[in-house]
DNA sequence: CATGAATGAGGTTTCATTCAT
DNA sequence: TATGAATGAAACCTCATTCAT
């Protein structure tokens, strides 16, 4: 769990975390209306109800705030995946899928702005910090790939590339956000969920 | 056709519309490269091979030159989709769709930084621009309910919601550009396209 | 007599000359009292009678002014030494040396601070400028040896390492502005002259 | 051997006296390598080895630290010197001068870095402690003077301006050190202790 | 129509210094 | 005595926009 790479003067690593973790907490509503590169340090401390000063003793730069965010707010996403996959784990394969696809499209649909932010600003970080998100999205990814090969190991699925079908349920979660301007007129979120639903049962050979 | 909304000192249409359009053409690998907001003026107006003078003379600000680009290529690729569509009404709606699919993922496939620049950078535009870029989405995705009303029409297809299906058929080519750092290990667009086509042949009842 | 290395958005050459000639001029006075590091841009711009914005088309960033100043400065001074050393041309190589001596040290008197500040600046340049510094410092002591090796084709002067000589003199100068502070109670500039020349005369084997 | 002038928390002189020493003797390499105003007080504390607290509480302030680091490596140079010239006490005037030359000239070249500093960052004092500073720079001079006051004295030398002459032998090391990038090229420690020796007993009569 | 020099507000970042612990 | 987190003014620099030519 390491925070590496980002410069700060503190030693202290509780006291850094704490702040990392404050400034993630309090960034991420600012980020999200405004926009990653339209919102200035100024407000960003503001925000943090911390100096100027006091930020930069945490951080080395706009752009590791970006990174902190980003970071703290997809472990955290892939916690709660983690822990639904994990929690299904006492259904039957094909109950458990139906509930883990539920709930995770009722959760796309609570953190859409979130989730629209992350495909608009993975791009300003550095490659360095770009990896480590992608890695944390992989991450992501192999929550679900758990839930599909657990079927597939009791036989209740049939899947040819479950990294592709994991990462094809992931995106679909995103799409409700991504394009929910359009989707809002086409049909309700359980409308949504149904629709998928049916078609990943059948995708896993399970319908 | 209406470029309105969009200041000018000129009052030469025909001329507004050729320097906007020698805009949109010459800005767009900058936008894609280096992000909206990181671009200058400076390097626009370089780009376009005008002076920053011209460039305002036919343009309001910066964020027009966004909006020109981005209705450009949005208009070129629904352009580009409608002629598919169209050039497939000759085959039975089952091979229509098939053939175009293929080339629509394989049209995504070539415009990946375009599609990831769409995302990203539509926030950046005022309300109501973010209106007609919206409205050029929509036409997007009209042309595929087009493809797909033809054969519920013939009874070929069999579709709850066209226009959900529609969507999802457009978003499937972006994901493609979005996630491809994580699909590149994963599967080949051929696999994918594969992949995909069986799956919406199963969506519309023609599997 | 190129500037090149040093960024700038015009592309009028004339203009540049004019302005970067008028920047190192106005700024000489102020670097000279408060020091590099301690001037502000703010009050550079201002001296200059240029707006921030103004003096940043012309010139990179902050070291480049200092680099302009010093480059200018030398040049001048140079160009300075050439003409004396030149014009002394016609008298005997003993009467030149004098003559030249006594010129020099008073203009060393005369552009004490300047010297001062050339000493302790040069240090805040990136290597690649303190080169192009360095080169023209050497121009200046190349005068002194013209004077020398004069005198010894004549044979009138029989000297080991004329550069050695040269750069003595030269530095004799620069110590008058050095440690005038501790001087001033021991000498006047006359006397110091009368001194010093008595000195070169021996290391010339001329007296 | 008051350190006056210089604000502390402490009363405890011992302590203050140590721990400046202390704090000269560290920051010296760190000034020389980065100069003065480019280093931050907190990579002082961290080349001492202290606290900012604890630095503050013996310094008034980071000009301070300029001041006591100058002055006790002055202080040290001087009695170096001292040293040199009372220990060729034993010599007869001629052979002592040449001595103390050879050896000065080594030990300028050995300081050539700190040398440079003191030109370079004396300015940056306030003119009081400037004053102290050059107090300590006319101590350095009077201890050659004595040297040549005890030639004088016994008939060995003749001299018209002995401190001209003792603050030409001091400046004489210091250019060796000011221009060394030039006279590298030129000629070796050797030789020019070899050139000037030779010219400073012409200079005190004694060739 | 076209140019590009000029503006200056506002961006990010640094750093000497203080003070509660 | 000692610590180091916190402050916020001020540093350097960028850039969208204008307007005299």
């Amino acid at each position: 769990m390491k925070k590496t790479a980002i410069r700060t003067y503190s030693r202290n690593d509780k006291l850094i975390s704490e702040r990392r973790d404050h400034i993630a907490q309090s960034v991420a509503p600012l980020f999200v209306k405004k926009g990653y590169e339209r919102t200035s340090i100024r407000e960003i401390a503001e925000a943090c109800d911390m100096s100027m000063g006091a930020l930069y003793y945490y951080v080395g730069g706009k752009e590791d705030i970006l990174q902190i965010m980003l970071d703290y707010d997809l472990t955290l996403y892939t916690k709660f995946v983690k822990e639904l996959v994990d929690s299904s784990g006492s259904l039957p394969p094909r109950e458990g899928l139906i509930r883990v696809l539920e709930q995770y499209f009722k959760a796309s649909d609570a953190s859409q702005d979130l989730t629209l932010f992350f495909y608009q600003e993975t791009k300003s970080l550095q490659p360095s910090a770009r990896e480590i998100i992608k890695g944390r999205e992989r991450s992501l990814v192999a929550e679900f790939e758990k839930l599909l090969a657990r079927g597939c190991k009791s036989g209740d699925f049939k899947i040819d590339n479950i990294t592709l079908v994991a990462n094809q349920i992931v995106v679909t979660g995103h799409m409700w956000a991504l394009r929910r301007w359009l989707l809002r007129h086409v049909c309700s979120l359980e409308e949504y969920t149904r629709h998928n639903t049916e078609y990943f049962l059948t995708a896993v050979g399970a319908n």
